[in-house]
RNA sequence: GUGAGAAUAGCUCAGCUGGUAGAGCACAGGAUUGUGGUUCCUGGGGCCGCGGGUUCGAAUCCCGUUUCUCACCCCA
């Protein structure tokens, strides 16, 4: 094998679209409930719009950004996360007459990652955005998309954290403090947290490793340091969520890796997962994004889901897709190629109302018929060489094993009245 | 970017300390010259991921490389 598809992406097709599939029909329909439009922004924007919004400091801006240049020496990026491209084009356009702009998306985001289970270097998310106002009701409705999303989808068992990371007042104050709290134990904090001290202190929360997360543990943590504004906000939204019976745990040590989020932050992760990628989605309040993409001073806040870690979860809890209800099907039979004048009108009369494919290339009958039957069609229709001299056409009703030929000329009626069920 | 393991038929995998490539499932043909689960018989299929090395001889040992998996890092 010469080639093959570039390593951390695959091929979507069968089983594995159908759950994507019913995932992204799932969420356009909750989104229409919630009053959100659809929005298709470019897979690739100029670099900056990542670099400046995401944070220069971060490591997706550092070292997971799919960047080239194009024929101009243009630097383009192929979009990490859905959200600045978003915020770009609301902004682009001028959006914002009437406010709060609600906006979903779905579509494949890239990463240059170390691959593995759960997580791709081509990956799809589905978001929403909701921009202009800061209204707690707002991220209440943001929690409740991702929290109805995901119970729409049947699953029981996740876990919804939330956080308040504080607004730029509180956060600076609260800054100062923390600092000056680690700054005696830099010693006991591993090489890339000592970094991270200097560059995005708050990151330190999500180190995994055991002695800078007993520090993190000990540390002031950002909630308990909110300014009266940012904690009667959060407040609002925790009430909001008992009043609507949704279940949520406050993980005071919850900061997400970008760096446009301010107040609210939320995450909803699987503590069964077999990969230790466990969060499926999250999200949170960006109130300075679109001020710095040169649009007004406007709040706004966002999620998104990852659909192949959600697919994969469903897949391994046992969580089926339920199907459409598809049309009833044929399956048409000719056992010879001569016969495929009668064939054509056929399959033309039954394409019109029912899934019907024929066979191109196999020929015995028997083999047809079971291939009919395992693909689950409801009927086979035969062609053979009495069929064809008489201009009949022979139908088999598979679950019923019972058949009948029928006049194709005097009988269509017939044809059409047993192939509907009536 | 760091560390570990894997790659053999369409799929799941076996293949011993080097000696001509195997099974099950699937597919195809037949038993049944045009009729359905089961059974039986038969058959097609493989640059043993790719490239190099050691050897009389490599799927097997060594090196490189690509991809996958797992753990870090980080995130969806």
């Amino acid at each position: 094998m010469v080639l093959n598809s570039p390593r951390g992406t695959s091929d979507f097709y069968g089983k594995e679209l159908e759950y994507r599939n019913f995932i992204i029909e799932k969420s356009k329909r909750l989104f229409e409930r919630f009053s959100y439009q659809q929005i298709v922004t470019p897979a690739f924007e100029h670099t900056e719009v990542f670099s400046r919004s995401i944070g220069e400091a971060t490591d997706i801006v550092q070292k997971e950004m799919y960047s080239f240049r194009d024929k101009k020496q243009r630097s383009l990026t192929l979009r990490p996360e859905g959200t600045a491209g978003v915020v770009r084009a609301v902004v682009e356009n001028k959006m914002y007459a009437d406010l709060p702009l609600k906006l979903f998306y779905e579509g494949n985001m890239f990463r240059y990652e170390r691959p593995q289970k759960g997580r791709m270097r081509e990956f799809f998310q589905i978001g929403a955005e909701a921009i202009g106002s800061d209204d707690p009701l707002m991220d209440t409705e943001m929690i409740w998309l991702i929290n109805d999303l995901f119970s729409e989808l049947g699953f029981k068992d996740l876990v919804l954290l939330i956080n308040s990371m504080g607004c730029e007042e509180c956060r600076k104050d609260y800054m100062e403090e923390f600092k000056a709290y680690l700054v005696q134990r830099l010693e006991k904090l591993c090489p890339e947290c000592k970094k991270r001290y200097d560059q995005n202190p708050l990151r330190i929360f999500d180190c995994k490793n055991q002695a800078c997360r007993v520090e993190a543990e000990a540390s002031p943590k950002i909630s308990e340091h909110l300014c009266k504004q940012c904690y009667q906000h959060f407040e609002k939204i925790t009430q909001n969520l008992n009043l609507l019976a949704i279940s949520f745990e406050v993980d005071h040590s919850l900061v997400r890796g970008f760096d446009y989020y301010t107040r609210t932050v939320f995450e909803v992760i699987s503590r069964q997962l077999e990969s230790a990628q466990n969060a499926l989605g999250g999200g949170g309040r960006y109130d300075k994004l679109v001020g710095q993409f040169g649009g007004p001073d406007i709040p706004a806040i966002g999620f998104a889901i990852g659909t192949d870690r959600t697919s994969l979860l469903m897949q391994q809890l046992g969580i089926k897709p339920l199907r459409p209800k598809r049309a009833r099907s044929v399956y048409l039979v000719s056992m010879d190629q001569k016969f495929s004048s009668f064939l054509v009108k056929l399959l033309k009369f039954f394409r019109k109302e029912f899934k019907c494919d024929t066979n191109f290339n196999k020929k015995n009958l028997s083999t047809e018929i079971k291939w009919a039957e395992k693909n689950d069609y409801d009927f086979v229709a035969i062609i053979g060489e009495e069929e064809f001299k008489n201009l009949m056409v022979t139908i088999k009703d598979i679950r019923k094993f019972k058949q009948h030929t029928f006049s194709w000329e005097n009988e269509k009626d017939k044809i059409l009245a047993l192939l509907r069920g009536n």
